[in-house]
DNA sequence: CTGCAAAGAGGCGGC
DNA sequence: GCCGCCTTTTTGCAG
């Protein structure tokens, strides 16, 4: 049983559960989880910084500065297993949308024939535009990529970006469009695209690129 | 040490990790979290429904469905607790969005006037209006709510919504407006919002709710 | 510190 | 199944 209070407050009933303790005493970084018996998602955490203290039966994980609390009322302890840590792995991720964005940037011939790369995460009050490039005849093209599903939200944070280009002296002058690229394309993004003259889908997955 | 190949490729060095395998026989969903020494999200996982294979100092985790592959070698196993799952605690969580917007809709008035509500959750082809609202001259008033942060985001959802109800026959004659309510307006929305003279922003929190 | 967006996001509810 | 959206999102990064 356990009761969580700070960013909202949440009761969990009577059940079996699993806690890691990430103490810093042992090598941790003071987060914890309660994992119930599915979901991947853990019933209650507690963020890094958090300070353990037990009584019998109780144990209470306090986060001061965020003014977090999480109590666990233990009814029977099936096991309880102290580890301090040795060696922490580190974890390498190939295929994320960083390097699906990387190889298109050196491709972006393959998106538009003569399209060229200015910049990649270039700046805008609104965030960064993926790729910033220059068509043959001189006109910006801001493209935003997404790794696995282009949705409405990814066309209006483009058109986001586009309307403070279009503002930009350097890019304003000939006009700026766009280009979604992704692997899938939302149907209720489709329809809206029909009415977007100066933005096009790219249809383009992982194992498109070289 | 493990890897893992499915929606990337990813690769975890030799390092201490805590496992949690919610088999399914045990009463689990057949997710899998793999944990190190820190942070609250795991370094690996798998979701339910993944089926568990153990060889000698090897442990593989595999959902064919999805084509998702988790495999672990074991160098040293410093202890392992079988335990079948007894009771699943039920979850209860107050103050996420779903309650304050509840609350908001029992007392509309107090972001406006004389406003009624007409519908929670009005659906339009772009997504559910949390609160759709009429003021005291007949004006349908969309309200999107927001519990922690109201960001560019939420204005363009809120934006998305009101295009499709200046469609609609019944609110399109007398316009439609909108209001984005929440505790915290970020500051990119702020300036969006002054060129928006059909949207407002109502600063409330939990705090400000009976 | 704020702002912004990805994540192997997960999970939920609606249609 | 697709779609939209909330999450105690968490995490990372840049200005």
């Amino acid at each position: 049983m356990a009761r969580y209070q700070g960013r909202i407050d949440a009761e969990l009933g009577l059940g079996d559960l699993i806690i890691i303790v990430k103490r810093v005493e042992d090598g941790g970084d003071g987060s914890v989880v309660v994992h119930g018996p599915n979901l991947v998602t853990p019933r209650n955490w507690m963020p890094a910084g958090t300070v353990f203290h037990e009584e019998p039966g109780y144990l209470r994980f306090e986060h001061e500065d965020r003014e977090e609390l999480l109590e666990v009322w233990v009814e029977e302890e099936y096991h309880r297993h102290p580890q301090p840590v040795g060696l922490t792995g580190t974890l390498v991720k190939l295929g994320a949308e960083q390097e699906f964005s990387d190889r298109i940037a050196q491709q972006t011939w393959i998106l538009e024939d003569g399209l060229e790369l200015v910049e990649r995460e270039y700046r805008t009050p609104a965030g960064p535009v993926d790729l910033l490039c220059v068509d043959p005849k001189g006109q910006a093209v801001a493209v935003e990529v997404k790794r696995r599903l282009v949705d409405t939200s990814a066309l209006w944070q483009l058109k986001r970006y586009l309307a403070h280009l279009n503002q930009d002296p350097l890019w304003a002058p000939k006009g700026v469009r766009g280009l979604l690229v992704g692997p899938h394309l939302r149907k209720p993004c489709r329809l809206h695209l029909q009415d977007e003259a100066h933005i096009k889908f790219i249809r383009l997955g992982f194992e498109d690129l070289s």
